[in-house]
DNA sequence: CCAATATTGTACTGATTAGTACATAATTAA
DNA sequence: TTAATTATGTACTAATCAGTACAATATTGG
């Protein structure tokens, strides 16, 4: 193993990057900001990222999701009550800072610019959103086999309607980013986990 | 009223403008490919809008709007059962051609580019998407009124709901076009209409 | 028919875009 | 110590961007 060494870390470089791409989108975000926000130079940066910036993108979605993945995971893991995790897991969305607010749900806004981009990462896009979907199926058949749950929808169902919440929170949070107002919108809409 | 006729109908170009702007999104739509569709020159735009392709893409958002809503009003004031026909509204967006299930609703698209590029447009965009709202509120208090509607919610909240739904379903069509499922989807959603 | 006026098409601008070429620098293995 | 290797920074390119300048054109009122 020879050669000089790299000055940079790929996954925190894509972790800066991730950061301008959520605030702008993927057009807005010029190659000249997100190497300057990920710290190296051109010739750094075409090395390591042969595809360039969709690349990059692409990278930071799947780096993006897997994180948030893990990190739910672990939740769902440690608690005793998955199923009140979930519900949580949507009603924290409504105590967001107004940036936050503002910034939506990566992923879905991924969906949303890609489609008009580049299919291929919005399929990626869909399908990292998916992963998320499954995770909820998972819970709610649990908790449907502990009578927890006692809606007789399918979990597949269930999901693909929190999914569905998630993805409109993410609009309407930006519309009306007032905690109590969106966290009343919420418990409204989690009613399907009855 | 003296002067060279023009040779195009503001309405008609923008009209074919807003068809490049759903397809490809605000910044993805260049100046010289927004011109071919409109069928008019640098020269005939840079006079007739004089804010550029910004005015546009406003005068775009605004004119897609009223046409909708003055439809929707039409269709309201012909019908014998309001509510009805916001079910209708929402399940009847499940049988979509799968290239408009692609392309989503043109003003959530609009609030969620303009986040990044625009706050000013983005503002505009969720006016806009809060005459639709408004329009549901209507419906939805007069259908509680006759007891067509047996919840006690406020029906701003409920209107609110079917915005979030509307917004939902603008991500999930794209990942689920299939009009089966889709239709379950949204029927599980309408919940909140009972 | 001519002056005033409004619209058009084209050529041009300067800024910005993503990406490339390449000489220089820093490392390791021999 | 040197050759091989890998990474870095900078200067450059070619394309595209939104927008402007302006001469040519088509109309109407007088």
């Amino acid at each position: 193993m020879a050669g000089r060494p790299k000055i940079f870390d790929e996954q925190a470089v894509i972790d800066k990057a991730t950061e301008v791409f959520w605030l702008k989108g993927y057009e807005a975000s010029s190659a000249d900001e997100l190497l300057e926000a990920m710290g190296i130079g051109k010739g750094s940066f075409y090395l390591a990222f042969k595809g360039g910036k969709k690349e990059l993108y692409e990278r930071s979605l799947e780096q993006f999701s897997q994180k948030a993945m893990e990190k739910l995971r672990k939740d769902l893991a440690a608690t005793g009550d998955p199923l009140e995790l979930v519900r949580d897991f949507f009603l924290s969305i409504a105590d967001s800072k107004k940036a936050n607010h503002e910034k939506g749900c990566y992923m879905v806004n991924a969906i949303n610019e890609m489609g008009a981009v580049d299919s291929r990462l919005q399929a990626k896009a869909i399908q990292l959103l998916q992963v998320l979907e499954k995770v909820f199926t998972d819970v709610i058949r649990e908790a449907q086999k502990n009578k927890q749950l006692l809606t007789k929808e399918k979990p597949e169902l269930i999901a693909r309607s929190l999914i569905t919440l998630w993805s409109g929170i993410n609009i309407t949070r930006r519309m009306y980013p007032d905690a109590r107002q969106l966290k009343q919108l919420i418990a409204l809409q989690l009613d399907v986990l009855k």
